[in-house]
DNA sequence: TATTGTTATACTCTATAACTATA
DNA sequence: TATAGTTATAGAGTATAACAATA
């Protein structure tokens, strides 16, 4: 792994960052791939169902995609143009401020969602490997990651 | 967590597969999300970017390429264009079969790709999170997941 | 005949800049 | 004047279909 320390061949050296690294990296694209191939046997981009996916988690105005999205608010418009076009979305106009527009999933946007998710075969099969206990573990440690790699860089 | 066993606060339920998939999509979004603002920064498309960290691993085919992203080999040829003009891949006629071109990262390529990932901060700071022993099971775990993550839906 | 890479076409994603409606 | 959303435009990513070169 990094060769720095000479250890039993049972108890491994703790990986560098730089190992922790391409192996989060090679997980994340592997997982990207299969989420994005999924959504498009389901007749959405990659962009689509990631916007879905943000949307059923709570309603959200333009420019709030955009920053989940990470891209420019302009986008955002033709994009739940062409959801709310297929039914899977929602405008509504805000409350307290007329200039915004909130977006919400629709029943069937949620449905969608949720059948990209039950279709990652791929993702599951991985998953399965886990006995219960490496599960919690995994979980426990990713929910600690999880709101420091949410934020904004 | 999925309220179906009712233990003590301090010994949490397993988690459900699918708590663990809801988990591991946020991560894997969130990792991306990084990865790509952090590409756009160094003037790479999130695209291109992977492209180089894939070719980076290995040369390959354009076929190879376009499997590697799950998108058709058509797409291939502009992408590798624009890598290429910029001096960030080579193409190089296969030895054995003249149809195959061999695309392989150059110098510059291997540099680009390398300061990308120094560069992404948020992922950074996420996994300084961890002990290193945290960082060993979770190496070990995504070690095991990666094999059948990568393979084909 | 089958396969590799390319080209042509059309649609989607993306950023920048300018515009409108509202605050 | 500042902000939310939209429109216009141009470059990049995507799939489908058709093609040339090679096997």
């Amino acid at each position: 792994m990094n060769g720095t320390t000479a250890q039993s061949a049972t108890a491994p050296a703790v990986p560098t960052k730089a190992d922790l690294i391409e192996e989060f990296a090679a997980i994340g694209n592997a997982y990207y791939q299969d989420f994005a191939a999924v959504a498009a046997r389901h007749g959405l981009t990659s962009v689509q169902a990631k916007a879905l996916a943000v949307l059923v988690r709570q309603p959200l105005p333009m420019r709030g995609i955009a920053e989940q999205l990470v891209c420019d608010a302009s986008n955002v418009t033709g994009l739940v143009d062409r959801l709310e076009t297929r039914g899977l979305v929602r405008r509504e106009v805000g409350a307290s401020d007329r200039r915004i527009k909130i977006v919400a999933a629709t029943e069937a946007g949620e449905a969608a969602i949720r059948a990209v998710r039950a279709d990652m075969q791929t993702t599951h099969q991985a998953l399965d490997l886990l006995s219960d206990g490496e599960r919690s573990v995994l979980f426990e440690l990713l929910t600690r990651l999880r709101p420091v790699l949410e934020q904004k860089s």
